[in-house]
DNA sequence: TATGAATGAGTGTTCATTCAT
DNA sequence: TATGAATGAACACTCATTCAT
């Protein structure tokens, strides 16, 4: 996306896809540059060092998924509707996989013990209110239930979707997968749990796991 | 194996929680002999470089985790009773916990697009053999339904759980919740999604999401 | 010389400015351009390099030393009248604070270790030798007492009146002293010491320190 | 001073030659580490940065100033023997030209319009005020006349002082003039209008120092 | 077993200078 | 006359690793 000579964007790709393969502190700028194919100190004329590439990398990558979510309307009835659920899935990880340098470096720098990770953490829960006003209509979240909710959308229901996005590349080489089945299997999964465990109330199935 | 002056022991412990901090790439040898008390020439002494700790790290876990997952006798009943699978799932959390260190840098390792992911996906491979196997009374693998299983299996299975132990702390700090009740709210969904999902025709539940 | 648009001039000052706070090698040339509040490649259509901004910041120094100089005729009786005098070293102290940055840097480089400050010795000499001249009247330079008078006057002449140049802001500042009261009392000190005794035996007052 | 192999003193040496050789700024880590025949990491070992290094040659003169201020029992009847001047005089000379490389240094960064100037100012001062420790039998300073007395000092006292330390040796080189010839003329020229002027009251005033 | 000293190869970043327009 | 973009050559500082003892 941009002109040949959109140097100032070649970088940020370069640096996403540097971070991508050896991780925030294992990239080197110098293969930032190359991959660009800029002179290194053209990277500090545009951005003014390192860990900018990152902010930036993070902040687009969040302005892209809050703006996918909002642009969703959610309604009840599309609960009982596996293409129009599958089809909002395939979107998101569409919009995903286009970002998937990010998203690997985005589970990299979640699993560290330093500060740098609050930050992250905070990326993710955007994610997730904005998950839950989009739900507002179909799902009460109250007082009461709302920590639980966090626990189950984060943990069966957002990093899962993370994972397929980091993963799915490796998982299609190791195990010689298609790229459309595999997606389809991981939607199925998706929806038979997380999303089958979430709406099992409202979709009158009240027999689930919980109670 | 653990006397006060165990160094070589005390430096495996140090590299983990270097590593846990900043991630392979950023932790350095000089923290890791601070942290462990020891000069850092000694680290040579006892190991011949930085990844050889590392592969230590994920041999050890890999070894406790199979180990433990081949001391259970998983039945057909244990599928009815909530009680054996919150104690099932307890033992293999606070095994992993006391090893969160390694399972955060295993996060961190498996996201790179580097082939030193490949490795590690090894690593995660032969855990979820080991499942397969544990559960081969129980649920029918067919050459069929393998690949999709073990889609299911990764995707909402194995990572919420690694998930969950490195991330359980960070959720904590950031919400003030309790560990045990946290741990129950996340045993509560990951029965409630993976669990029924995985054991659903078994179960005579018949009714989940798939179809 | 100087309409609100000359850039050229402006680097110039510009460059002065930033000599005399971070010294030559400190000194950036961005910071250069954009004090000056130019691009910074205009910096090097007017000017070859950093090196020459130095250079001809020197030589205007130097000419307007040496014109003050030049301009003086200095007679004997002027030796008895501190008013004369005062007005003699106002002149010339005021002429050279107003190039004060550049004295800054005349004297950072006079103390390098380096060929360089051959260069700005040379300036330094000059000025003896136009003194020198200028005095020629009322003192009697031989060749057997040169030596002597020129240590003498280095030392205790120019010296402490390019010292005072580059200094006098500081002590402002750090002694709450003003202007007007510091320089009265520098140049009392100076007609007390460095006058006095140079002009000991012409001022009948013949037994002053040299034989 | 010190065992051929003491690196870190060696180091501490080289970096007051380059240093000196080229201002703080335009001194070269490398340099530093060629002049003391060390690896450059080595620095870096002893010693924290660049600009550790100066602080701890100026603390070191510092103190060696300081402690031979401290040593001397300055009293009224020194002022009548030009021999006792003299030895005081040269005593202090020759422990300053065995840090002249310091005193460059200092001499440079004193011209700089930076905040860093203040702690070398400081240091001047604190010379200063031993100074007048030292001839407070001798010399009367009130509040009123304490400011010109520091002006004084500082400009035809002490700077002339630091300048003949630091260069006397391009003088040598530049006039061809031996060490000692060229010492006894500063040693003159300073007698005879410092301290002459200081101690012209208690003097009698009228029969300068040097008989 | 243990350590203080030492080092080669980087590592992110800066900078004076040039180029294309 | 003026500028945004670009670059080669450094630069201070770091790091995993080795050595001597």
């Amino acid at each position: 996306m941009g002109g040949e000579t959109d140097n100032k964007a070649r970088i940020l790709e370069a640096a996403a896809a540097e971070f991508a393969e050896r991780g925030f502190d294992g990239a080197r700028v110098d293969s930032i540059a190359l991959r660009a194919g800029v002179n290194k100190a053209l990277i500090y004329y545009y951005y003014s060092n390192k860990e900018e590439l990152l902010d930036l990398l993070f902040l687009e990558t969040r302005d892209a998924v809050l703006g996918l979510i909002e642009s969703i309307h959610f309604r009840e009835r599309d609960l009982s509707s596996p293409e129009a659920l599958t089809a909002m899935l395939t979107a998101f990880l569409e919009l995903m996989e286009e970002r998937q340098n990010v998203v690997r470096v985005i589970l990299m720098e979640l699993s560290k013990r330093t500060p740098i990770n609050t930050r992250i953490f905070e990326l993710v829960e955007e994610v997730m209110n904005a998950m839950f006003a989009m739900t507002a209509g179909v799902l009460e979240i109250t007082a009461t239930n709302r920590a639980s909710h966090m626990v189950t959308e984060f943990f069966t229901g957002i990093m899962p979707l993370l994972n397929y996005v980091a993963y799915h590349e490796i998982w299609m080489e190791r195990y010689h997968a298609e790229e459309s089945v595999l997606r389809a299997q991981f939607i199925e999964s998706f929806l038979g749990t997380h999303f089958a465990y979430t709406f099992a109330e409202v979709n009158g199935k009240g027999d689930s796991a919980s109670e």
